[in-house]
DNA sequence: TATGAATGAGTTTTCATTCAT
DNA sequence: AATGAATGAAAACTCATTCAT
C-alpha cells in the first residue's frame, strides 16, 4: 500500500538477512518465498524483483556468508603478531565461542544441512577455507613448529573436525561439556600437528 | 486394475527399499509420495495404507538402518577374540571400505543431509552408536590399552570423527586420497586414545 | 467438498469439451486453467491430475478436433456414390454451412488464431486433411473430370481457400453475403480444376 | 542512471520497432512489457510514459504497418501507367517476393496471428487495403479487361488468397515450390477476373 | 522526459492425503 | 488389502502497471 523505496542494496540485503534466518530456522524446504516476504514486509513482486527464484536467494546467502568467513580467517592468517599455532587456537576458539559479533560469523553447517545442498557449501569449504588453514599449516611447518607427515589430509581432517564440532556439538552440549570437548578436539590437533603438548595455553 | 496382493510385509519392506533408494538419491523433500508409488508400482491408496504419512516412512526407514547398523557394531563389540583397539579398528575400516555387503550397512549421513532431520538422525547416533563405541572405549582403558582422560568426549569426538569422514571423504575422494586420510584418521584416533603408535597395523 | 468420481475417459472429455469452448471463446492465453477447473466444477488438483499442463490439454484439443474432422473427409472421400466433384463439392458445402451436427465439426481455425500455436494447427493440415484432398483430387483427375497441371500446389490452394473462408467469412458476413462468396468460392475451385462450368449445381 | 534523452518522436519509434520485432517473434501475449523495455534498453517508466498500455503499443504497430501497407498499394492503384491487370499482377509478385525494401512492407498476418487480435487486423484489411484492390478490379471492369459478375466477393476472395498466402506458403514452401504455387495463384486469379489466360506474363 | 524500485493480483503448478469402491 | 480418481491448500512465479524522485 504505502510504497517505501529503498537504495537496492538495503533491500537485497534485507532479503538476505530474512532468508538466512528463516533457513537456519526452518529449513530451505520448509521456508517458502512468502515467509521470507512477509518478514520483510514488502510485496511479493519485489522478492522476484530482485532474486529470480527462491534458489537464488539460497546462492546468494551461501556466497555471502562465505565471503565474510573466508575474510575473517585470511586475517587472522595474515596477522604478523600470532605463529601458525597461535593461528589455529585463535580460530578454533572463536568458531567455538558462544558470542559471535559480525566479524565471527555464525554456524551455517546447519543452514547446509537444511538445505541440502551439501555440495555447494562443502565446494566452499574446499576452495575458500581449506587452502587458507593449509597456508597457516605450512606456515607452521616452515617455522619449525609443525610435523607433520601428510600436510593436505591433516589439514582437511583438521577443518573437517572443526567446521562439524563447530555446529554439532553446540546443538547438543551445555558449556561445560563443550569446554571439554573444545580441550579434546584440540588435543587432538594438536597431536596431529606433532606439537609438544601444552606448548600453548586454552584461554579461560 | 490388476489387483496383485503380498505379504503385508513384503509390500512394507518394497515402499521402504524405494522411499530409501529415493531419498538417498533426491532427497525426503524432493521425493514425493508419488515418487515412491511410482517406483514400487502400487496404487496411491496403498501407501497410506502401510504408512500413515510420508514422515512415517521416513522414520520407519532410519530406524530400520540405525537397528541393522548398531547390530552390526554391537557384533564386534561383544567379539571375544579382538581387543579393543582391534575392534575400533575393524570398525573404522569397515566403515572406509568400498564394498559393504548387506552385514556392513551403506553410509546414510547422507540421508540426514539429504532428509534435513538432523535431529533425529543424530538421536539415534547419540542413543545407539556411540554407547556401543564407548563400552569398547571403556573396555580398551580397562584392558591398559587406552588411556584416556575425557572417555566421554573423547569417544564422541572419535563418533563424530568416523561418521563425518565415513560419508564426506567418500564424495570427493579418489582410492590413494582416502587411503592417506584413512591412515591420518587413524593416527589421530591412536592418539587420542594414548594408544602407542604402530601396536597395530592398517590392513591393505 | 462432494467427491464425484467419474470414468476417466468421461472426465477427460468434460475438461477439454470446456477447454474448448473456452479457448474459442476467450483464447488460450486467456483462458486460465482455472477458467477450466471452474466450468468443469472439478478440484485444481483434478486438472492437473489428466493433464500435465495447460499445454498438453490445448494439444489434446487440437488432436481430438482433427481427428473427428479427418474422419468426416476421410468417409466422403471413401464414399463410392459420389465422383471427385461431388465430394469436393460436398466438402465444400458442408463447411461453409452454418449447421453442424457432430459429424460436421465446427471451424477451429478460430482456434489456432486463438492460440497463436499456428504451426501445430497447419501441420495437422498439412498432414490429415491435405492428403486426404489430395486423393480426391486425383481420383477426379483419373476420371477425366479434372485437368490440373500441378495437382500438388492446385490442392493446396483449394485447402487453403476452403479453410480460411470457413473462418473467415463466416465471422464478418450475413447470409446472402455468405452464399455469392460461396458461389464465387465454388467457381473458382472449379476454374482451377478445368472443370466445365456448371457441371454441378450449388444446393439452394 | 545515465539519462538519456532523445526526440520523443524517435524514442516512440523505437519502442514500437521493438514491440513489433518481438511480437512477430514470440507473440502478442508472450511478449512482456518489460521484454520490450529491454530490448530498448530503457527504464519501465519510459515505455509507459509513451504509450498508456500494452494494448496501445499493439494499435500502434498494426496503425503504422497498415498505414505503410495502403500507402504502397494505393500508390500502385494511381499509378497511370499500368492497366488493372498490370497493377495485380505487380501487388501480387511484390507480395510474394522474399526481398522487401521498406516500400514493400513485410506480411503482418504473423503478427495477426501470434497477436490474436484478429478482428482489429481484419478490419484493417476490409477498410484499407480491400477498397484498393476494388478500385483496381473495377477500373479492370470499365477498362474491359475484367468480366466479374460479383466483383465485390470475387475482390474479397483474391484479397484473402493473396494475404495468406502471402505467410502460409512463405512458412512452408522451398523457392521453387513458391514459384509454383504463385503460379497456379495468379492463374486462379486470372480465372475469377475472366481474363483471357496468358495476357499477361510472371515475370522470372 | 526519464528513471527504476515497488506493487499485488493473478497464474500455473505441486503434492500429501482422502475416500468411495 | 488394494485401487486410483479426486481433493484443496499452498507454493512458486509472472507481469502489467504505478509512483516517488
Amino acid at each position: 500500500m504505502v510504497r517505501i523505496t529503498k537504495d537496492p542494496e538495503v533491500r537485497r540485503n534485507e532479503l538476505m538477512d530474512a532468508a538466512e534466518r528463516l533457513f537456519l530456522e526452518k529449513g530451505y524446504d520448509h521456508t517458502s518465498a512468502s515467509d521470507i516476504i512477509r518478514a520483510v514486509g514488502v510485496a511479493q513482486g519485489t522478492f522476484y524483483y530482485y532474486f529470480k527464484s527462491k534458489d537464488e536467494i539460497l546462492d546468494a546467502v551461501i556466497d555471502r556468508y562465505f565471503e565474510s568467513y573466508a575474510k575473517f580467517i585470511e586475517q587472522i592468517a595474515d596477522d604478523r603478531r600470532m605463529d601458525a599455532l597461535q593461528k589455529l587456537l585463535y580460530i578454533v576458539e572463536t568458531l567455538f565461542s558462544e558470542k559471535r559479533g559480525k566479524s565471527r560469523p555464525a554456524g551455517h553447517r546447519d543452514l547446509e544441512r537444511k538445505v541440502s545442498q551439501h555440495e555447494r557449501y562443502q565446494q566452499h569449504i574446499d576452495e575458500k577455507i581449506t587452502p587458507i588453514i593449509m597456508r597457516i599449516v605450512k606456515q607452521g611447518i616452515l617455522e619449525g613448529i609443525f610435523d607433520v607427515e601428510y600436510p593436505t589430509e591433516t589439514t582437511e581432517l583438521i577443518v573437517l573436525i572443526v567446521e562439524h564440532l563447530h555446529d554439532d556439538i553446540r546443538l547438543r552440549d551445555d558449556r561445560k561439556r563443550r569446554k571439554t570437548t573444545m580441550k579434546v578436539a584440540w588435543s587432538m590437533i594438536e597431536k596431529a600437528l606433532n606439537v609438544p603438548p601444552g606448548s600453548i595455553q586454552l584461554h579461560s
